[in-house]
Parts: structure tokens; C-alpha cells; sequence
DNA sequence: CAGGTGCGATCACCTTCGGCTATGGACGTC
DNA sequence: GACGTCCATAGCCGAAGGTGATCGCACCTG
């Protein structure tokens, strides 16, 4: 049987104030297309649902019957209606270890307290997906490095200097900063071949300059990237904000002065029009603003 | 929220095949009609429901909150369709006291076997109710006396001749058959003023003989008439098939040979064209004509 | 008992919905 | 690079669902 739930509410209203002239005011319908909703329904149901009398209307037995199942459905719809709403302002935002720069707690107090609120939902994501999880749907935003793979738009949050971590005891250790060249005999830990374009990023530059780089290791995470530091399985680029995350036990940060500064952006599917991430990049716009 | 049920099986279908053209088969719809309301309802829940892959189509997290919720709906539907469908075959028989004559029970098991079999549910009324319950709606077919009351279509179910009962020692007891003038001297046992025609008819038959009926008591059971034919209280006519029920401990039925025959009918309201009340009706001449 | 009143049903009409066929565009495959 | 698959869109048509006006009936009321 198929049934608008319209119809059960129609129903229902009907049942409660046994009559139809009044319940056509409740639900600013007229009365005669309420009458014929009714009719309708029964006709769907095959049985008489109410009694007409002349003042007023009664439930036939069926009417009884009917009338249990109509608010459980309604009840259910509405459950379902809520919990859809609740889901669609759940906002997945993808970030690599770290590299949030303390702006997402305050985007999140921003959207708390919009009028349809949106609850941003942190998920880490790994190193070798330079999506950030936009790609294969595990995320409806991210933070990432520009450039992000695949038809997204994006929103610049920061632009930072390059800088290269050194094992303990390296003889660039302790320079203020280093160029490009200066590192070129290094082997470089390097992001596992699946990155793609982010891996291949800054062995193009080395390759440009006359020399293919060497990989010395693959790492995918800020842990194994240190590990592999002090076993001095090579040297690693990386955004200067992120030193502080590998500048200990010895390791140290260098800035490399001659590279362009990496960009870390909001990226967001370009085809994605939802209210949510519309709302969440506003807000990450309204946040820049207002540090500026 | 407002949803036709039709489109939540649309959504469910599409869920379980993960393909809108593979569900839109398994509906018997095309595949643009099962794309439009998808569509419409996503609009209409606020969410998007579905994310369109080149080789059909994922749940969102909007649509995975829905998807239990779509089928507790349609489950609930069906139950509601199914106990509609069981209150609409029960049909409540009105019968005072014992007038069913044996026939009820063969028109019951008649009906069982019929492609939408209905349930008889035979109710006793009170003996005041002309119309054995169906002019307040507290039967949908009655066994009752003719006329009955209201605006009503009748089958003739028997036609019997008129007996009085009388009280023990009375004179007249014993005689084969009297004429109704020899009782215009005794005190009748009528129904209460409430009855209206049914207690009218004969107090107008005795009326029209030149003699006012004299009223020795109300009664309005079978199990009332009883103790007062034992105090004496009066006679009482009664159709000469429920002669039975009160023949004993001295009280005797003799027939009265000059009156109309008295007329028991299948009766249901004229406007109830409920497929139940037609099967019944339908039932009862064909019993009717097996036994002619 | 005539006439007003309240109620649900019906009528004529208009707009929107839900279905169809045909076609388009994106993506994978051979 | 032609083809196949799949979902979306366009244009059309009948049915559904709404409206105000009106009808018919039972019930008060004077």
C-alpha cells in the first residue's frame, strides 16, 4: 500500500477533532479538498474510515484501526527527518597530523552558533592521500597543501616558508638557513610512490636543477618521519610550521630560503553546494578576516 | 516532514541495489521517473540522500540515517494495511435474543470461503432497538422483525405465524389456535414506550378492533417475559418460533390463527455498500436458496 | 411547521506532480 | 578513439491535489 504521509496526517486530524470543517482550519486546508483526501484515502485502504454524520464525523472500525498505525508513521517520518537534518550538518574535515594552525577550533565555535549549526567532525587522514579524504568521499572538507588533486575549489589559509629537518649531529644543523642547492647530495625521505603529486613536487625541483634526487626512505606519518631522522635515513622538506612536531631529540629544523612557500588550503569538491560546506568555508573566510 | 510512502520504497530499493537503474526495473517504473524522485526527495528531506558514482550510487551519511528509518515506515504501512483490511471484513451481526433461526451459523461458514472472507460477529441486542443496532452504527446487518425502522434494505429470512404465550392455568391453555379477539380482554405484555414500532403494532391491531390494548407490564428480555408470564402479569404475542424459549414451567404457547404473520429480515442501512455487508447479504440467499 | 444554520459532498477550474520517451554528458573499456 | 554503461535533463501528457461556489440534508428555533 502506498500512502502520503499527508493523507495519515489529514486523517489523524480529522480523528482527533471529529470534524472535518474544523480540522480543514488546523491544517489550512479547505474543507472540500480535505474531504476529498479522505475519500481518497479510503479508496487506497479499501475501507470506510469514517462515519459521516451530520454533525460531524465518527471513526468506523477501520478508522480505529487505522488510526494507531497514522501517528506511529507520522512519529517515525519526523524521527527520520530529524535524524537526516542532524547527519547532513555533520561535516567531515579532513587534516593531515597537525597541520590545522589552531584555526579549526575557532571555525567550530564560529558555526555553533549559526542558525542551522554545523558540527565539524576532525578526521585525521594519511600522508599519501593529497585529497585529505576529499577524493574518495571520506571527507566533505579539508586542510591540505595546495595544490589538491582533483576538480575542488579552494580557500588560501596560509603560506609558509620551507624548511628541511636534519638528523642529530648533521653539519647544516644550527645554520639559520640553507639553499635548495646545499641539499641536493642528501638523500630525502619521501612520501610512498601513491602520493602522487605530492611526492613528486620537490623531486621535480631537484630534478630541475640538474640533479635527480635520491629517496633515502618512505615515510606517511609525522612519527615514522622522525624515527627515520634519527637513524639518518635522510633529510625532509616540509612546511616550517610544522618544525616543532620533529625539532626534538636532537633533530633540527633549518629553513631552506630559495623555495617557493608551500600554501595550506581549504579545499572543498567544487560540485558540492551543501548548505554545510557552504557554511564551514564562510566561516573559515569570516576567521581569516578577523586575524588579519 | 511530508513524504509519500512510494518514494521511501524508491529510496530503499535504490539503497539496496546501489544502482538507480537496476531499482528503477525491480519498481516497473522507468529510469528517469526513479531519478526525478529521488531528486524531489532530496529537496524535500534537505539532505542529499545519494552520491552518483560513474557505476551507480552510494549512500550518503544523510541517506544512511534515513535508509531505517524508510523501512520502520513501510513496514508499519504494511501493518496498518493489513489490520484495516482485518477490521473492514469483521462484520457485527445484530440479533435479539435468539431469532437467528439456525441460519447464522451456515451463512458464517459460507462466508469463510470466499475470496475476502468475512468475519460475522454476532452481537445480541436489546429487544427496545427496532432496528437491532442499525441505526446507531452498533451493527452493520441485523436479524430483526419487519418493518424495521430507518432508512434500511430488507431480505425476507421466514415468515411466521403469531402464538401467545399464557400464563400456567391459564383458560385458553391447551386450545390448538385462538382468534385475537379472544384475548382483547387480557392485559398485554408490551415493550417499553422507547420501542416505538415494534411495540405499536399490535396495541394499533387490537386498536383497530374497537378495544384499546391494555398494558399489564413492560418487558425487554426474553428471560423478563418469562417471570412475568409467572406472576401473571399478562399475555404475550410472539412469533411462533420463539415459542420454545418460554414454553416451560407451565407457561403455554397457543397460536393465534387470525393475524398477519409476523416477518423476519436480513437488514442492512441502504447507503452501506461496504463489499462485507453485500457479501453477507449475498451469503444469506444463498442459504436461503439451498434450503428452499 | 417555516426558515435559518451548520456540516459534509460535489462541481468547475487551475496548478503541480509523477510518469513516459528521447537525448545528453561523464566515465571506463577494448 | 569508438563503444557501452549509467545517471541527468528535456519535453510532453494524464492524474492528483488544491481552490471558491454551491448543493442537500439534518437539526434547531421561533
Amino acid at each position: 500500500m502506498d500512502v502520503h504521509s499527508r493523507d495519515l496526517r489529514y486523517f489523524v486530524a480529522v480523528a482527533e477533532e471529529r470534524h472535518v470543517t474544523r480540522a480543514a482550519a488546523r491544517l489550512h486546508v479547505s474543507q472540500p479538498a480535505l474531504s476529498k483526501q479522505l475519500r481518497a484515502l479510503e479508496r487506497q485502504v479499501g475501507a470506510e474510515l469514517l462515519h459521516r454524520l451530520p454533525h460531524g464525523v465518527e471513526l468506523t472500525a477501520a478508522g480505529e484501526a487505522l488510526l494507531p498505525h497514522a501517528r506511529a508513521v507520522l512519529a517515525r517520518t519526523d524521527d527520520a527527518a530529524r535524524d537526516v537534518a542532524a547527519a547532513a550538518r555533520r561535516l567531515v574535515v579532513g587534516v593531515s597530523t597537525g597541520v590545522g594552525r589552531g584555526l579549526l577550533p575557532a571555525v567550530r565555535s564560529r558555526l555553533a552558533v549559526a542558525e542551522a549549526p554545523v558540527e565539524p567532525q576532525v578526521r585525521a587522514v594519511a600522508w599519501d592521500d593529497a585529497s585529505a579524504g576529499l577524493a574518495d568521499g571520506g571527507s566533505d572538507v579539508a586542510v591540505a597543501w595546495a595544490p589538491v588533486p582533483g576538480r575542488v575549489r579552494t580557500l588560501e589559509l596560509a603560506r609558509e616558508p620551507i624548511g628541511v629537518a636534519l638528523p642529530p649531529g648533521h653539519p647544516l644543523a644550527g645554520r639559520d638557513a640553507v639553499p635548495f642547492a646545499a641539499l641536493l647530495d642528501e638523500p630525502f625521505l619521501a612520501l610512498p610512490p601513491e602520493a602522487g603529486p605530492l611526492r613528486a613536487s620537490w623531486l621535480a625541483e631537484a630534478h630541475r636543477r640538474g640533479r635527480p634526487a635520491r629517496v633515502g626512505g618512505e615515510v606517511r606519518s609525522m612519527e615514522e618521519t622522525h624515527e627515520a631522522l634519527l637513524d639518518g635515513r635522510g633529510v625532509v622538506l616540509l612546511a616550517i610550521g610544522n618544525a616543532p612536531a620533529l625539532a626534538r631529540d636532537g633533530v633540527t629544523v633549518v629553513r631552506v630560503d630559495d623555495l617557493p612557500p608551500c600554501v595550506l588550503v581549504l579545499a572543498w569538491r567544487a560540485d558540492d553546494r551543501r548548505p554545510a560546506v557552504r557554511a564551514y568555508v564562510e566561516a573559515c573566510r569570516e576567521v581569516l578576516a578577523a586575524r588579519a
